[in-house]
DNA sequence: CTGCATGCAAACCGTTTGCATCCCC
DNA sequence: GGGGATGCAAACGGTTTGCATGCAG
């Protein structure tokens, strides 16, 4: 019954942007994805709102921030590790069923003095909807 | 003798930023830490153009730029694809000596509909220099 | 009553763009 | 002389922040 993360206050706004979060399972959207979808039922929020409590959110474990290329942040209500793949004419980014790989920490940590918190692998190509479009 | 690429011009700014890129080889600078750099050579250059010609050199092939995370984009002019590490704490990028893995570009490639164009791995962690600082 | 959370707007930072000028072919 | 390259400054998109107000404990 401990509480390992500093627990935060479950507010309406949070709630909801959890909620949203968690419907759009492998969509990882932005954070203005997510104002965009929260605004539906609190029409009356703020995208600052929506900034703050995301990063609240990573900071305590409940939601994680995506370690991902490009220049918009994204988020994910998924904890369990897991690697990506990104349209390079969309930039939309989806999970990739792709075993994770424990050995190449390893090796990592071998070769480096930093010490080592996690690895991410990301993925480039032209997802099927860009793939039609584009010819 | 056949150009692959669509050659460009290389003007006096464009060789002095390719040759600070490469000096600075394992440390993948952001566009405005290369514009201190060569404005230490050039004091006149604008910005504008160091942004301008990195994307240039980008697109003909002669540097890279990175597809890490983070906030602020980084260029390198090693060609052959590499992995990096970046610390979580000053977000620098170095290189880590971790062998390319060719095999899971295949797996991936079982089990996404996307083309895949290519992958990049990034480790993060903390560096020698912060894990000092910190403690 | 107190303090955290919110909405709003302004500030911020990295990057891009428009434009007048410059320089090289 | 013409077309690309430059310096400069303004615009831009995404994110952060300050502040007055609101609301829950």
């Amino acid at each position: 019954m401990s509480e390992q993360e500093p627990a935060i206050r479950l507010t309406m706004q949070r709630q909801i942007l959890l909620e949203e979060l968690k419907k759009a399972k492998n969509y990882h959207p932005t954070a203005c994805e997510l104002y965009d979808l929260v605004r539906k039922r609190l029409p009356r929020i703020g995208l600052g709102t929506v900034y703050r409590n995301l990063e609240l959110l990573a900071e305590s474990g409940v939601i994680v921030k995506l370690e991902v290329g490009g220049s918009q942040k994204r988020f994910d209500a998924a904890l369990q590790p897991h690697y990506h793949i990104r349209c390079s004419r969309c930039s939309k980014v989806e999970n990739i069923e792709v075993d994770v790989i424990q050995d190449i920490v390893e090796a990592a940590a071998k070769k480096t003095t930093y010490s080592i918190i996690g690895h991410h692998v990301e993925f480039f190509g032209e997802c099927p909807a860009c793939q039609r479009k584009q010819r």
